[in-house]
DNA sequence: ATTGCTTCCTGAGCGC
DNA sequence: TGCGCTCAGGAAGCAA
């Protein structure tokens, strides 16, 4: 499940990998996982330029004037090879390049996608999010006044992209841990100081994770098809026992498993 | 405006 | 061995 640490991992991959490449073709293996979003005539795809992220967005320029917009979703992965060899299983797009490389876009759930538009044009779902969790709009003073009046549980909140980019499931539910928030908690019934801890800790474990290259849960890959390893470090998510000897509850919200400890949480 | 439910999809894990 | 069930979850779409 790619979130922010885990697309922060591909991205570095991919900057160390295909900067300068020439695409010679996009093939989509599977329909539905690659479109075009605007009307005139491709006459190639260009050079890849850059590479960036907003949120859980992968955005890779071209000189053309090309963004290609990818987003992981659950099971996404985009492997890197020297050769089209070994196609993986659930193969679903491939970007082929001039010396012959490739990219595997593999996802076995199929909810990933490669939306290709041009520079100029807005893009809906990037323009709809919230600050990216570290920048620093992302900052207490604007979580204060966002969560102001909100009914819905602090823990939905955080996974709204609107409100902030780049948080999930996993990632939430540590961020809640340590900030030693309950996830249910009504937004607006957090103190200051809560909200502060949040946004503290956010900063905190997101770079740390990014140090560990992400969290590989079930399936998660960076574009070495190497695991993250900050699985090691998670302290809620998944977990029977808490570090202070309390089991862990395990709820659902918003058709989504919350685990949290009641002790040190509140 | 906000909220919360359903949908998309496949593979793993489980009980029988 | 194999069947059917449940679960995992990001974000769009929709209903209240």
């Amino acid at each position: 499940m790619p979130e922010l640490p885990e697309v922060q991992t591909v991205v570095k991959g991919l900057q160390a990998n295909i900067i300068g490449k020439k695409i010679t073709s996009i093939i989509e293996i599977r329909s539905g996982t690659v479109s075009q979003k605007f009307d005139s005539k491709i006459t190639g795809y260009g050079t890849i330029e850059k590479i960036t992220r907003i949120g859980k967005y992968i955005l890779i320029d071209t000189d053309v004037g090309l963004h290609l917009v990818v987003h992981l979703r659950m099971t996404g992965k985009l492997i890197f090879k020297q050769q089209d060899l070994h196609r993986p299983q659930h193969l679903r797009a491939l970007i082929e390049f001039y010396d012959n490389s490739v990219l595997y876009f593999d996802d076995t759930r199929t909810f990933g996608s490669i939306n290709i538009y041009r520079k100029t044009q807005k893009i809906p779902s990037i323009q709809m999010l919230g600050p990216d969790a570290l920048s620093n709009d992302f900052s207490s003073d604007y979580l204060w006044q966002v969560l102001e009046n909100r009914k819905a549980p602090i823990k939905n909140l955080l996974l709204d992209q609107s409100v902030v980019a780049g948080l999930g499931n996993i990632y939430v539910a540590e961020i809640l841990f340590r900030a030693q928030v309950l996830p249910q908690k009504k937004a607006r019934h957090l103190k200051h100081y809560e909200v502060k801890r949040i946004v503290a800790e956010t900063k905190k474990i997101l770079p740390e994770a990014i140090k560990h290259n992400g969290t590989t849960i079930s399936d998660y890959k960076n574009v070495d098809g190497k695991s993250g390893e900050f699985q090691n470090f998670l302290r809620i998510y998944g977990k029977q026992k808490c570090q202070c000897g309390e089991n862990i509850t395990k709820i659902k919200q918003a058709g989504r498993s919350t685990f949290y400890c009641s002790k040190c949480q509140k």
